[in-house]
DNA sequence: GATGAATGAGTTTTCATTCAT
DNA sequence: AATGAATGAAAACTCATTCAT
């Protein structure tokens, strides 16, 4: 990736995620970017070329991640983790999650494949702590994480550290 | 409202929130109704005045839903109640969540008013209950509503029951 | 048609004859017809649509000029007239065959229903003249025709008179 | 030229020909051509550069073709290879002549200066065997080569042996 | 000689909105 | 109230051409 392709790159993912998708013009992008708006159909032959771009991008970052997790041994350090999840999403990614999260509210974009990888640490995990229901358990969380990221990523809530231990504590952990 | 000021309504909350807002436009949406394009302006002035209408319909049903817990008192129903709400959302009712929880992601639509209700319900009871607390017990229930809603809405969990029961569980509900 | 509906359909089926569909932009249609550009999408989809209704606009006058050949009983006559038609494309009709014989050239468009009327006359012709091989002849016909339309309609032959005579003695007309 | 010259010359040519040359973008050339769009401009200026390159790389091989009519004396052998010609056009030459006939209905392109020899070769023919009035037999002719030449090139003409004898058989060759 | 990134002007097309009827 | 023709501005995308390397 040349220079101005990675200038265009983050230049369309902070104004996607700010103003949405298909609210974002090309121009915009370009201006933002400064390059020329011709630039951008050159580099990803037209917008929704540039949205994968970005997309498959993040998802780089995304599974280095998960990758972390599956040397942890320990089930109730697996929980806690993947719970502490969305407080850990940094400054610079913020931008993508909420890229990520708008999308899914458009159909035919939606993709589930992100929370595969989380089941299948969490299922072993509850099964290890004989939870009668583990998949149930499993996909709860993974509501729960949708939920927390909301509120990480839309509010800026305030009490944020209470929050995170009154779930830990209905995990016992 | 007459017929076919209806009729542009359902049509453009159906394709609002199938294919988002901006994505929807004004000519698809006078097609699908079955009206004359100048129609909409005629009778909502523009797009944006279509989406207040929408908008301001469904929040008249919502204010219904919530009234119907404040006249509860034990507090364990209180919080039950309040877990259940995403799953008793009616068939007929998704297209308006689906619309309001893709507008959220809009840069300056979002709006937290409705979860203000909730939580001068959920707070007392948590109080009630002795948690340590209530506070943040109560944004952790929003957060969790939130989760449920994105699972209700956009995936078709067939462990649903499950589901609700471990999370209830977690209340010792 | 409305009035700006055919006003768009002739200026650019001048435009397009005399600088080539591809060449002519809708915007320099518009412009001619004294209209928005939007207007030729609003009517036409799109700028291939504005050419079909262009050639089957056109399709129905040719068909009118092929349909006085068919009361036609003696055979000569049948020969005679239709070696004439090139002659006698009108200063108004010129523009449409100019575009027409200019796509032929374009792949994917060539379109050969036009020569089935007029082969279904001749051969009869040519049959009852007792000539050897009848579709053989009608063939001859046909690219003789094709041949005086470019000359009719690119170049201005000075003999002209001279030419069609000495074209009807091959056939003892 | 180099290889890479003559790859782009060759590649523009079929392109040019199959599309047109309006509708044929430099790039689509280049990628046929397997090299960089900016060698295009550096070897032929531009695009109409590189279409004089066709075109006078091709004039040669015409010019090579009408040679060899000079040097016949029969008149009626004159007149019959002048028909023959358009089916002699050999299969690779088949595109250089389509782009030349598409262009004829390119405004301000049209170009008569190849029919000049034809002309002068074929009135003193007719005058040899006495018509009563050549030039316009040599008009004549030139007309049906162009219809001749339409047929060769779009058309893939089954009875062609045929249609060549029955035209032959109007001037008793 | 050759590449490919980059541009700017233009092209096709869409869209919210207005207006005469 | 209702239609549908019409618009102007902007959107997505294309393309011939330039230029640094």
């Amino acid at each position: 990736m040349t220079e101005k392709q990675e200038k265009i790159v983050s230049s369309a993912l902070r104004l996607f995620a700010e103003q949405g998708y298909a609210s974002t013009s090309t121009s915009k992008v370009a201006k933002e970017a400064g390059v020329s708006e011709g630039l951008i159909f050159r580099h990803f032959k037209n917008k929704e070329g540039l949205l994968q771009a970005i997309l498959s991008q993040g998802q780089e970052k995304v599974s280095h991640m998960f990758r972390s997790l599956e040397s942890v041994n320990d089930p109730k350090e697996v929980i806690r983790r993947i719970i502490e999840l969305p407080f850990s999403i940094e400054e610079d990614q913020k931008a993508f999650w909420k890229l990520l999260y708008a999308l899914k509210w458009q159909a035919n974009v939606y993709d589930d494949t992100m929370s595969i990888p989380i089941k299948q640490v969490l299922v072993p995990a509850f099964e290890k702590l004989n939870y009668s229901n583990p998949a149930a358990e499993a996909e709860s969380i993974l509501i729960l994480i949708d939920g927390l990221a909301v509120a990480v990523l839309l509010r800026k809530p305030e009490q944020i550290g209470a929050i995170k231990q009154s779930i830990l504590n209905k995990y016992h952990l």
